[in-house]
DNA sequence: CATGAATGAGGATTCATTCAT
DNA sequence: CATGAATGAATCCTCATTCAT
C-alpha cells in the first residue's frame, strides 16, 4: 500500500526536524492520512520510528558505502567513507538520537550491512592498518565521531574534521604498536 | 537547607535510571518531600535538572583532574585524565543526554573548568603533541570518545579503550603532519 | 458536530451554577466527553469561556430586542426592552462576570448588534428623549442597572424595577436640561 | 498588635492591585510578615479579605458622607455625596468585587453606616425627593451607578456622570409620579 | 509569638491510542 | 480499508494552609 510509504516519507521528515518528542497527529497530517490508517501500520509509535530509523540508516550507510568505491587506494577508501558517512550524519536526527538503541540491535539489518561494508574497507586496508585494529573498532569510531559532528555543526562545521584526521592517523600501521585483539568480537 | 540536597540527590538517581523526561513526583517521592517543597527549590522542572547537570559534571571534571595529577610524566597525565574521564562517564547519563546543551552554553561554569584544565594538559604536554591541537580538539575528543562509552558500557566496557589508544596515538607529534590552525578558537 | 453543542450547552450550565473558577472536568463531564473532545474544540479553557459568553450573550440580547418589537409606542418599546433585558439579566451570570471583557473588546458581535438595536430604540424615541442622550448612554445604563437586577434578585427580585422607572423618567424629554453631548462618541 | 494592622495594610494594597486572587503570600511578604503570623490572625484567607472589605468601606463611605456635609443645600448634599462616592469607587476594587457579598451581609457595620447617611440625606431631600423613594431606592442606584464608574473608570471617565446625572433628575419631586412604596423595606 | 519551609490536593493541558462511522 | 473524533491517564505547576523550629 501506497499508504505506507508516505506515512513513512513524512514521518522520516518530521523526525528529522522535530525529534522523536512529535506528536502522532503531525506525522498523519503530513502523511495525508488518518490517524486510524497510521495505526494500521503501524500499532505503536514506535514501530513507526524504528522503521524509519531502518530506512533512515540504510540510507546514509549506502551513501557512505558509495562514496568509498571510487577512490584510488584503499586508505582513500576508508577515509571517503568516513567523510561521507560524518558529512551526512548530522541530516539524520532520528539515527542519532536512537543509536544507542540502533547499537545493541544486533538484529537490525542496517548495522549488519554497515558492518560488512567496514570490514571490507578494513580488509581492504589492512597492510595500511595498525595490526590488532578490528571492524568493531572502525564501527564504533564512526558512530563516536558522528557525535561529534553533532555537537559541532551547529556552530563550528568543521571541527569533527581534524578529530577525524587524528583518529585516522592513529589508526596507521606506522603510527603506534598493535592493538591487542581481546575485545574484537561481538558476542552476546 | 538539607531538603534541597534531597531533592538533587534524589534527581541524580531519578535522572540517571530515567532520564530527563521521568515525572517530578517521582523525584519528590524519592526525596521524601512534597511537591510544593521541590517546587520551591526549583521552581521550573529544568531548574532542577540543570541544577544536577552542573553538580554531575563537576564531580565528574574534579574527579577526572584529580586523576591527572599524580601522573609520572605529561604524556601519563594526559592519558589518565581521559581515562578516568571516560570511565566515569557512563555513570553519567544526564551529563551525556545535555552535552549537547552543555556544550553550546559558554556559560557554564563546569565546562570552564574543565577546558582550563585541559589547556594545561596540553601546556605541559605541547611537546609530545603533534603541532596544531587545540584543546578545544582535545575537548571534542572526549564528549566524542564518551560517546562511545555510552553505546559501549553495557556490551563491552573495554572497547573504548581501544579508541582512546588510536586517538592517543594521532596526536603524537611523531605520527602525522601539524593540524591546519583554522577551527580552534570558539568565537561567537 | 453535536459534541460541541453539548460542550458548550453543559459548560453555560456550569458557568451559570459556579462562575469560571469551574473545573474544566467538571465540564466534560456534564457534557459527556473527555478532556481530549472538550480541548480538540476549545483548546484553552478561554476559548470555551468566550464561546458560551458570546452565545449566553447573542441570546439575551436578542430576547430584549423581541420585547421591543411588539410596543404600542417608541417609548414603550424602549421600556420593553429594558424590561426584558433586564429580566433575563441574573440568569446570565457569565454575561455579568465578563461584561468588564465584553464591554471593552469592540469587536465583539454581540455587543454590536445589540448597539444597534439601541440605537434603532433611541433614534425611534428621538422625540421622548431629553437632548443629548446618546446610545452609548442607553447603554452604559442598561449594564449598571444590570447590576443592581444581579444584586438583589436573590433577595427582592422587583426592586430594580424601581430604579428603571427612575432612570427612565429621567430620561424624558421634559424632565432636565440637554445633556452636553461632549463624551457620546467611543473613539479608540 | 501591630503586626495586624501591617498585614490589613499591605493586604488593601495588594487586594486593589490584583484582586482577590493574589497569593497570601505576596500579602505576608509585602506586610513583612510571615506566612504563620498572617495566618494566627486571619486563620482562612477569606477572613483577611473580608477585613480589609470592611476597612475599605468604611474608609469609602465616610469620604462620601464627608462631601456631603459642606453642600448649600441638602439637594446638593445628595448630588455631592454621590459624586464623591462614586468617583472614589474606581478606587476600590476589592469592594466592587465583593459588593455581591458586601450587600447580601446585612450584618455588615459598614453598609449600616452607609444607609444611615443616605437616609439622612434622603430625609433632608425629602421635599425635592418624588414621593416613594426609599433609601434603598437611593443605596442601589450608588451600587448601581458605581458598576458603570468601574466599567468606564479606563477609558471614559466621565461617562457614568451623565448616568448620574439622568438618574438624579429621575429622582426629583416635579419628574414622574409617586413610585409605589411595596419594596422599600430590607427583611430576611 | 513569629517564622517560612513543607505539604499535597487540585487544575489546565497534552498526546498515544482506540473505535464508531 | 480509511477516517479523525473521542478518550483519559499522565504531566507540570500553583497556592491555601499547616507545623516544626
Amino acid at each position: 500500500m501506497r499508504n505506507q510509504e508516505a506515512i513513512v516519507e513524512a514521518a522520516t521528515e518530521v523526525l528529522a526536524e522535530q525529534g522523536t518528542a512529535v506528536d502522532v497527529r503531525e506525522i498523519a497530517r503530513r502523511s495525508g492520512v488518518g490517524m486510524g490508517t497510521l495505526y494500521r501500520h503501524f500499532p505503536k509509535k514506535e514501530d513507526l520510528i524504528r522503521t524509519v530509523l531502518r530506512q533512515d540508516f540504510s540510507r546514509w550507510a549506502e551513501s557512505a558505502r558509495r562514496a568509498a568505491i571510487g577512490a584510488e587506494d584503499p586508505w582513500a577508501a576508508l577515509t571517503d567513507f568516513y567523510e561521507q558517512a560524518l558529512t551526512g550524519y548530522a541530516r539524520h536526527r532520528v539515527i542519532v538520537e536512537n543509536f544507542a538503541l540502533t547499537w545493541s540491535d544486533p538484529d537490525l539489518e542496517g548495522i549488519r550491512q554497515l558492518r560488512l561494508v567496514i570490514e571490507e574497507l578494513r580488509a581492504g586496508a589492512e597492510d595500511l592498518l595498525r595490526a590488532g585494529v578490528t571492524t568493531e573498532d572502525l564501527l564504533l569510531l564512526l558512530v563516536s565521531l558522528g557525535h561529534a559532528v553533532q555537537l559541532t555543526d551547529g556552530g563550528h562545521p568543521l571541527m569533527w574534521n581534524r578529530l577525524l584526521r587524528i583518529s585516522l592517523d592513529g589508526l596507521r600501521a606506522d603510527h603506534g604498536e598493535p592493538l591487542p585483539g581481546a575485545h574484537s568480537s561481538r558476542s552476546k
